[in-house]
DNA sequence: CACGTTCATGAAACCGGTTACATTTCCGTA
DNA sequence: TACGGAAATGTAACCGGTTTCATGAACGTG
């Protein structure tokens, strides 16, 4: 491997020139200047990314930890973040916390000293655990997790106001209205959940499981199919399922809305293309 | 910032030790092991990612390097590389040349000293620049470049012969076969293009432009539909811009695939969703 | 009890950059 | 020509880990 050291002894100067050099840093004689660069060019030098990490203490990368890398909300989310962070520079290290709380942890650990700061969404982030497995010191943004507190900035999709808005529109159009739930243990699933029954206002409620992906969606629509008195209306805790509902339906010959209607969370883009639509 | 001598001091060893505890190597008593993992929880250290990979010379981190994020074929292309990632115990640096090929270049240089193997796929590719940006010491496996000669791996969509495919499947239900062109200066698009042209076999030709994006799509929908004699198929350059075309035959009352059918390239998930469906 | 071997530990070098500080060179002025 | 201050350059410390090598402790054996 070729280092500023090499640099410096092929252009004959000291590696702080060298280093200056290659900076573009203005007290520096341009004819130094030149040769360094010239050497640099000639060996082919890569300065090493760890090493000017270490010295200068900036990374000029900032962390995306998303809970999943599947389906289009996320990938909308990273492409947010790498358009912000290009225009200034930056680059972006990705990450997931896929699994269990355990593997959340050691993915925030090894962000420590790679990032100058974090963009956080995870369902097992707590107080304590941030605590943990992240420097104070490290900006961080927490993205729809049940932290809220002060030390962390943080934003939040109103779940619950949304699913709300949500079943209060189907709820106008008459019926029982059907609810296809997210993974039990999740925080946003709850507070969905939470926002359908409260806006049921007494009428019976009729929750079906689910877990975020579309297979368990289609799943949710067959029972839905099998059942004597159908539902008028069905909430889905998120777009993905709600299409995997609407293929059931489809493949089964029932019309949408007409027959059913069939609401999402997220507003992701491709359900725009959906036919029928969503509601 | 906590670092490893402030560990070391706190446990009452010497760092060599403290280094050895909580990297578990063998050669180290439980007791002083145990003395310094406590240490470590209690003073919440968190160790420097960058000067462990100056001093290992393992990043642990593959680079991915995209066009683009944009869309679902890219998508689909960081979730298959996170999922190898992770189950190897490996992070996902992931930056895109979305600009110019300078830009495209110092994304590629920046990967040294951070990633131990890169991911590589752009349109400004080729051996001079790979030569000058990349270490030749780097592992790097080129997706659907022009380059295919041997220091590098690499693996590549048949454009041309995928193409050839397409067209003659459609030219088999008769009638004139039109293109949606993608990016002029794409080798992707070149590629397509030509095995469009090829598999005409002499046919008469009809090249509408595109850029690979949805809208484009859409406008080259209308344009069709404006035409005295309208073609019996499309063949878009990819799905997205299909998907474009079909939005604007479906407004305009069209049907598709009776009227005209609508085929794409890349079978990105959301195509299996869309109804008129792609061919 | 003496000895040799194994094992745990510590001091210091090292990874490849940046930068504080000391030193030299350059230039304009008296 | 001598001098003073500014600009360019070099030396070496530093960032925070890991690892080599030397040293000391523990242990088994004759």
């Amino acid at each position: 491997m070729v280092t500023i050291r090499d640099v410096a002894r092929e252009a004959g100067v000291s590696v702080a020139s060298a280093s200056r050099s290659l900076n573009g840093l203005a007290n520096v004689r341009p004819a130094t200047r030149d040769r360094v660069l010239d050497a640099a060019r000639r060996l082919r030098f890569l300065p090493h990314s760890a090493a000017r990490i270490l010295s200068t203490r900036r990374s000029d990368t900032i962390g995306v930890m998303l809970p999943d890398l599947h389906g289009e909300f996320f990938s909308e989310i990273i492409r947010g973040a790498d358009l912000a962070a290009r225009s200034r520079g930056l680059h972006l290290l990705v990450s997931t916390s896929h699994g269990d709380a355990a593997e959340a942890g050691a993915a925030m650990r090894s962000m420590s000293g790679r990032v100058d700061g974090l963009l956080l969404m995870s369902p097992y982030v707590d107080e304590e655990m941030l605590a943990e497995n992240l420097a104070e010191t490290l900006p961080t943004v927490l993205i729809n997790t049940r932290v809220s507190g002060r030390p962390y900035a943080s934003f939040c999709v109103d779940n619950h106001g949304g699913a709300m808005a949500v079943v209060r529109h189907l709820a106008a159009h008459g019926g029982p209205i059907a609810h296809i739930a997210g993974p039990a243990n999740n925080f946003e699933s709850q507070e969905r959940l939470r926002g359908y029954r409260e806006a049921l206002e007494g009428a019976e409620e009729l929750v079906l499981p689910g877990d975020f992906t579309e297979e368990s969606g289609y799943r949710a629509g067959l029972r839905l199919l099998e059942m004597n008195e159908r539902p008028r209306a069905v909430f889905a805790a998120n777009d993905t399922m709600a299409i995997g509902c609407l293929l059931a339906l489809e493949e089964k010959g029932v019309r949408v809305p007409s027959d059913i209607a069939v609401a999402g969370f997220d507003d992701i883009p491709i359900a725009r293309l959906i036919r029928p639509s969503l509601t």
